[in-house]
DNA sequence: TCGTTGAGTCAACAACTGTTGAGCGAAGCC
DNA sequence: GGCTTCGCTCAACAGTTGTTGACTCAACGA
């Protein structure tokens, strides 16, 4: 029988990666107020004083759930603008569920709020280093906020006239946009 | 003592609208879930009870509460561009706490979902009839996710970069790519 | 084999929530 | 003045929530 374990360090490994996807997928459905320990617990199949046992409280697992790896610095070789799309591209396939229960906490949690501020900063920052004119920055963040308005509008909203666009037709059509904006 | 109404019927208005403003600014803060009919009611100075009595349910209060005049048609005179501006430059200042709570509550609450998808939606169906090319519905709904992007992230966000940006200064920098994503 | 450890459960607490029904007291009407 | 109406409050219920402590039992190390 190898497709139950009974080591106890399996076990356990099992079972928080059980909780933490479990968390991940509630989280980016209902967001982090509407997402309750024993609907966690429930998903995966566990006593909801475990999901308490292993992460300690309800804001430790989420914090845990929707740990990302941080932003990849710029690519240098490509142009700032196909990077962004790129990364839409990419996105615009299903967006991995932690980014997904971390934005669709953040504006009703605090402390998502300040992570998802925090991160754009830091993307703006990156953006408008890779730029030239005075206001850099300016244009920068309009271009990360275009980013986070049309994933909002798709992912999340699903606005009706995004939702049947492919992500490269929408890529194309976005990126005059933000050339536009990364030009001046 | 012209203050201090003692008509049942002014009495009763006023209640009301304390309420309805109390609900608007928490509801804007805090967004559904996390606002509670104690809270509103305490910001009122009125019993839990009351506001129960007046508008039957939470969510009822909380429809009543974000009730805004729906989008007034394209000014036929303007650009579709510079209306859309327009609005942003109005809106740069504070929004109102009808929009902010309709906002706010977007990501988590599906009643206020799909009310926003449904005013989206029929934004863009407005700009689309006013653009020309094939395309025009995907081009539509870029620029209103893009004004929602932005919105999100000055007003609700609190960008750094944007936040100390004059409405003008946002407004202006951002015509470009709204105007390459009208032109097509 | 046996005591220890730790994964996992069970039942409960305490706080908070939306919601309700009975009741008080003053305004309105005759 | 007396009856009615109704704005408003009080106290409570019932459900849900995060969280806890005692407990069970199988894996583990000697």
């Amino acid at each position: 029988m190898e497709g139950t374990p009974t080591s106890r360090a399996e076990r356990r490994r099992r079972s928080e990666e059980r909780i933490l996807s479990a968390a991940r997928a509630i989280f980016a459905e209902r967001g982090f107020q509407r997402t309750t320990i024993r609907a966690v617990a429930a998903a995966a199949e566990v006593d909801p004083a475990l999901v308490m046992q292993y992460f300690g409280s309800k804001q430790e697992l989420f914090e845990q759930a929707v740990r990302i790896p941080s932003i990849p610095p710029l690519d240098g070789e490509l142009e700032p603008v196909e990077e962004l799309l790129g990364r839409i591209g990419m996105k615009m396939g299903p967006l991995p569920q932690a980014t997904v229960a971390m934005m669709r906490s953040m504006l009703t949690h605090p402390d998502a709020a300040e992570e998802v501020r925090g991160r754009l900063d830091a993307q703006v920052a990156q953006l408008a280093g890779a730029l030239d004119a005075g206001d850099a920055e300016l244009r920068a963040a309009l271009m990360v906020s275009t980013m986070l308005g049309v994933t909002i509008a798709h992912q999340l909203l699903g606005l009706t006239a995004l939702r049947d666009a492919s992500p490269e037709r929408i890529a194309e059509t976005l990126r005059p946009a933000l050339r536009a904006l990364a030009d001046g």
